[in-house]
Parts: C-alpha cells; sequence; structure tokens
DNA sequence: CATTGAATGCAACATTGTTGCATTCAATAA
DNA sequence: TTATTGAATGCAACAATGTTGCATTCAATG
C-alpha cells in the first residue's frame, strides 16, 4: 500500500482528479488499474495486474492495454515504475513534480515514498559538477521497514 | 566505458585481483566477461554480452551462463547492473564496498559512478527515521552526459 | 450527425531471466 | 598419482516481462 494515512479511496480520487486536471482522459481501464494499485499491499507486477483486473472484469485484458495504461498513469505522475522489481505503484505526491525516495520492504512489500530536498540538491550539485542534465532518476531503497523489524 | 581514466586493461587487472583476493576462482568465462564490460563503451546486456563473446569464443555460450556468472561478478562488487536498462557495466571501485551514484549518458551510453559521502548519509539518516534496514540500494541518473551536451 | 484523434483489443513476437540436470573442471585428500 | 568432491559450465526447455502493428471502438468536437 503506498505509503501514509490516506485512505485508498482518497489517494485513488485525489490521483484521478490530478488526471483530470492535466486535461487527461480517465478510462474505465485507468481508473481501474490505479485503484488496483491503490488497494495493493504491495507494488504490483503488469501481468498480475492483467489477471487481476481480468478476473474482475470478467474478460481477458491484454498485456499492451496494460502497459499502455500503466505508461500512461506514470507519464502523469500518479503511478511509478520500480525498476529494481519491474512492479508499480500508486504515487503519493502526485503534485510534487516527481522527485521521491522510495522504500521498499522485502518482507511485507510495503513501499513508501519520502521526498528529501536536502539530498535533491546534492544529487543536481553532482550532475551540475560532471555537466550531467538529469532527465530521468531512479531512487530505490529496499530493505526491511520499521514494522517487519519489530 | 567505465568513467575515468584507468585503461580498460588496468580496470580489468585490478578487478581480477580484487575477486582473488576475496578468495573467489577466476575462471577464463568470468576474466571474459569482465573484460568485455571493461571494453565497452557503454553498459551491455545479458544477450548483447552472449553473443559477443560466442563471437570471440568461436561457439555458442548459453545465457544461463552469462547469467551466472554476471551474478558472480556483481556478488563480487566487480560488476554492477544497471536496473533502470537491464544492463550491466564494470564497476570502477570495487574496493569501496558499493554504494555509489550512477550516471548514464543516453546519447554516448557511458556511465560514470560517483560516490558521495553527505549523500550516503542523507539516505542513512531517511532509513533511520523510517526505522528502516537498507539491504540494497540503487540511484541511477539517465540524461545527457557533459560530453555529449557540447 | 460526421469527423477525427485517442483509447482499446488482439495476435504475434521480442527481450530478458530462470530451472533442472548432466557434464566437466580444479582443488584437495588419500 | 589417483580418487574424491564441490564448484563451474553446457544445455534444453521454459517463464516472465515488454513491444509492434494493425484493426476496431469510443468520445469529444465541429
Amino acid at each position: 500500500m503506498p505509503t501514509s494515512r490516506v485512505s485508498s479511496e482518497q489517494g485513488l480520487a485525489s490521483a484521478i482528479a490530478t488526471c483530470r486536471l492535466r486535461g487527461a482522459q480517465v478510462t474505465p481501464l485507468r481508473e481501474a488499474v490505479l485503484g488496483a494499485l491503490w488497494k495493493a499491499e504491495k507494488p504490483l507486477g503488469a501481468y498480475e495486474l492483467r489477471d487481476q483486473l481480468s478476473q474482475e472484469a470478467g474478460r481477458q485484458i491484454s498485456a499492451p492495454s496494460i502497459y499502455r495504461t500503466l505508461d500512461f498513469l506514470c507519464d502523469h505522475g500518479v503511478a511509478v515504475r520500480i525498476e529494481s522489481r519491474n512492479a508499480y505503484t500508486a504515487c503519493t505526491h502526485p503534485q510534487h513534480d516527481h522527485a521521491c525516495v522510495l522504500f521498499v520492504c522485502n518482507a511485507c512489500g510495503l513501499s513508501s515514498e519520502i521526498e528529501n530536498q536536502r539530498l535533491e540538491r546534492l544529487l543536481a550539485a553532482d550532475a551540475e559538477a560532471l555537466g550531467f542534465s538529469i532527465d530521468h532518476r531512479v531512487l530505490e531503497l529496499s530493505g526491511v521497514c520499521g514494522d517487519c523489524r519489530r
């Protein structure tokens, strides 16, 4: 479940609002995929989503549809791809121009995003020193979360 | 090409020495894979390595062999997997207990690793605040390197 | 309504990674 | 040297993940 105290209903609703504000079309499939991500207790793989949604819909949903939907959701900042797991999770702070640190628990699967401005500045400074212009960034930490350690 | 002014011969030799110091067996295949990574101008995919090495060896080398070899090299810290590209590159600082920031250029493919202690401390502090214990970390920045911007 | 671009369905395919088991190799003990 | 043994490799089959191209449907707009 994507971090925080926001309920999945609230989170989903606000993410949908975010998309609409951006002028994007929120279709049933997109809403279903995003809803599944919000309800999930952990990041979901594309084929996991496909199977789950196919079940719910009572018909086969194709892999390309899922991938396109995920691309859409990621492009609009309401979902995040976790590169180190080939999995996706709902983004809990779509508003913030998407730069976050992702913690993923190996025990319970819970993923939580945090932001850290000082860290952003350090990375920006490193890039600057190299003359490197950053397009995309991946920052994923896996380990064991506080709850699971107890 | 993995960063820095170290020649691929030097880099390879020192990486091999690192493995030996760790009591690991350096076989012809392992040396060939690591050599290919050092010589490459950019991160290489597993199947790219397979094809290239098969060509050089004059016989088919299997995917499992390549993957096992890559696992070995990564375990010993002399190679790095780039999660966001499904690719591998030689590690330029095997000695340092492997925590680095990886910059990958979208234009020329060049990847360079840097270390940043302040950044390490920030991440450690964030983890601490969450009670999270970090096993593994991925920090990859893609964009355009200084040379390519000019 | 008619038009048009976006979204979806779908089949086929491409790429990436894994399993299980047989075989070979290399270090050590007898 | 030879025997033993665990590590490394070969190999076939397979599993998981992601993509292309094209046909069809849908929904916003004129």
